[in-house]
RNA sequence: GGACCGUUAGCUCAGCUGGAUAGAGCGCUGCCCUCCGAAGGCAGAGGCCAGAGGUUCGAAUCCUCUACGGUCCGCCA
């Protein structure tokens, strides 16, 4: 249930009588007119802009409007009150057993907040997909769980959804990752190496050096690269991929899909993705204009195969094939994104880092060519994780061994934490990552205050079963008695729960969860405070079962709301601090 | 030279896609906490929403230009 879609259907369906009735002229539209909390709690519990959004088309002046709706609502037995205010905005007051109904809903319907907003449409989401050549560090991390919860959103608003892990081991970097595995395999045989540029110096290929001698002996040694390079960079993306795995699952990421790149070649897949695009007149031989500025140093013009991405708003065409015939990166990307249209996905989404910016114009126009317009995607960018230890900046240097990866994170602060934090931000914005704030217990840690807030209401509930109070069935209670202005006060930030969730769905921004559940939680320790002065605030109310259960019911919506917002985001909710 | 993102309180950031007097935390100032729910609570000060134009009943939000910061810029993956 969705309070301000329902009372908003009311209004339409005054609207539309009045439209019946000559009120309004026929042919409105009323899209635009829009029923929204009230920034400021003295303007009641809803506002609604429909005067002023009709007065221009109506010909009307907005309080005559506004005035004649008043009139309409005031006889819905939900409103209270109805005042005309401002330039012509409807102030909405509702009566109490509204928000006790709000309360019953959270408490006894698993589905309270879900939208059906997406209509089980097929909607892929496609992040981390780090190259298979190592560990995932901190960048990767917040692309991870950015995309993991904005997954999990979707889901949640009503999609049918696909996780989606694009493996890039067609290039040359697994050329590399296949060298630098040799090596290791030539150490575990007791040989001395040096890894030279263009080679992977980490130590995690150590124990892949020596999985391959465990596999293969020493068939290897000393023979040239047509002998053992296939098998070799087939070995280590393996292993890279199981890695990653396991990273992924330290931190709560499983994903559905694992798409190889090396499956597009030789299956005739890019050829097909990009006749697709030559039936449609869209692939041409021609030469690129060098690009202004600073020219690298060895440019020269060179014919090769362009995609017209500029019909579809790029900034100029694009290579799909080197000046020697080979495919560039971005023909496999074609072919990647031409596969997931004809799977069938209704709308795409990829999550890239936001180094990555320079690709997004041409993968949308490729997906608008590819799928004739009829597929959206959208491109989210995650911006950079700073590290802080203690307020210090803390570099990451690969050479001084303090490059940060994602299992480091987890081991130091925890994966409830990490993700969390790493939703305080909106995607596009940097984000500051301190390793000894993120853990801290205290006010002013965001973590911590959601936690501590689902904390409180399980201690109480606790407290209840000890004082032999019955909360199996707070939907039953009689709200009647939790009805002060304070306590209507959590119950109204409840109800925004189930609108809050369409918001951010749309907007692919699963940063407004986090930022709510925040919000909710300074309500349940605004309310739990007043307690400590006004002893009618307090939870358990000695003697009187009733009120009790009641007040419990409150806040155990509230705990609801909280730990259906936190599965979003991937965080346990906690029953008790430590 | 160009593209993309950003610019909101001293600091770190929200701002529900165009609505009413722009919000939160930290920091600052003041008051409260011997006990029954203080790993604190209440209140206050603090703003030319980077700047300038434009669109309209109405702009932090949309458009144009400018300034500053970040990312990126022919076959690299």
């Amino acid at each position: 249930m969705n309070l301000f879609a329902d009372i908003r259907s009311t209004v339409i369906t005054c609207l539309e009588a009045m439209t019946a009735e000559g009120i309004l002229p026929e042919g409105l539209d009323f899209a635009n007119v829009a029923v929204e909390p009230p920034r400021d709690a003295s303007h009641g519990d809803m506002a609604t802009n429909a005067a002023m959004v009709l007065a221009k088309p109506a010909k009307a002046k907005p309080r005559d409007i506004a005035d004649a709706l008043a009139a309409k609502l005031a006889a819905d037995p939900r409103i209270a009150g109805v005042e005309v205010a401002g330039p012509g905005f409807l102030n909405l007051r509702l009566n109490a057993n509204v928000w006790a109904g709000v309360v019953k809903a959270a408490l006894s319907d698993p589905a309270f907040g879900k939208s059906t907003l997406g209509a089980d449409k097929k909607i892929n989401v496609e992040y981390v997909s780090a190259n298979p050549t190592g560990p995932l560090h901190v960048g990767h991390t917040r692309g991870a769980v950015f995309g993991d919860a904005l997954a999990s959103l979707l889901d949640y608003a009503g999609y049918d959804v696909t996780r989606e892990y694009y493996i890039n081991d067609g290039g040359a970097q697994v050329d590399v990752l296949a060298r630098s595995v040799y090596l290791r395999y030539l150490e575990a045989h007791g040989q001395e190496v040096t890894f030279e540029d263009g080679t992977y110096p980490g130590e995690y290929l150590i124990e892949a050096g020596e999985a391959l001698k465990a596999k293969v002996g020493d068939a290897y040694i000393d023979k040239g690269e047509q002998y053992w390079l296939e098998d070799v960079r087939e070995f280590g993306t393996d292993a890279m991929m199981q890695m990653i795995r396991d990273d992924l699952a330290s931190i709560g990421v499983k994903m559905d899909v694992f798409y190889s790149e090396k499956s597009l070649y030789g299956t005739g897949r890019i050829e097909a993705a990009i006749k697709d695009l030559d039936d449609k007149g869209l692939i041409y031989r021609g030469t690129l204009e060098p690009p202004k500025g600073k020219l690298p140093e060895d440019w020269e013009a060179r014919e090769q195969t362009l995609f017209k991405s500029t019909d579809f708003g790029d900034d100029v065409d694009r290579p799909i094939q080197k000046s020697d015939g080979a495919w560039t990166y971005f023909a496999p990307d074609i072919a990647y994104h031409f596969d997931k249209v004809t799977r069938g996905f209704d709308e795409l989404i990829d999550v890239f880092g936001a180094d990555h910016g320079g690709y997004v114009k041409r993968m949308k126009a490729a997906v608008a060519a590819l799928s004739g317009n009829s597929v959206p995607l959208d491109i989210k960018l995650t911006q950079l994780v700073k590290l802080f230890k203690n307020g210090e900046p803390f570099k990451m240097s690969k050479r001084a061994g303090t490059f940060i990866m994602l299992r480091d994170l987890v081991e130091q602060v925890g994966s409830d934490v990490t993700r969390f934090h790493m939703l305080t931000r909106k995607n596009d914005a940097p984000l500051d990552f301190d390793f000894d704030k993120v853990t801290e217990q205290s006010k002013d840690n965001p973590v911590f205050y959601v936690q501590y807030a689902s904390a409180r209401v399980h201690s109480v509930l606790r407290k209840a079963a000890e004082a032999g109070i019955d909360t199996s069935d707070l939907a039953a209670a009689d709200m009647a008695l939790a009805a002060s202005e304070a306590e209507l006060t959590l119950a109204a930030k409840i109800a925004e729960w189930p609108r809050l969730v369409e918001i951010a769905a749309k907007g692919h921004e699963p940063h407004r969860i986090a930022f709510y559940l925040y919000d909710l939680a300074s309500e349940v320790h605004a309310l739990w405070n007043r307690g400590n002065d006004d002893v009618s605030l307090r939870f358990l109310q000695e003697d009187d079962v009733p009120a009790s259960q009641a007040k419990i019911a409150l806040i155990r919506a509230a705990s609801v709301v909280i730990s259906h917002g936190l599965g979003i985001l991937g965080v346990t909710p906690a029953e008790e601090m430590r």
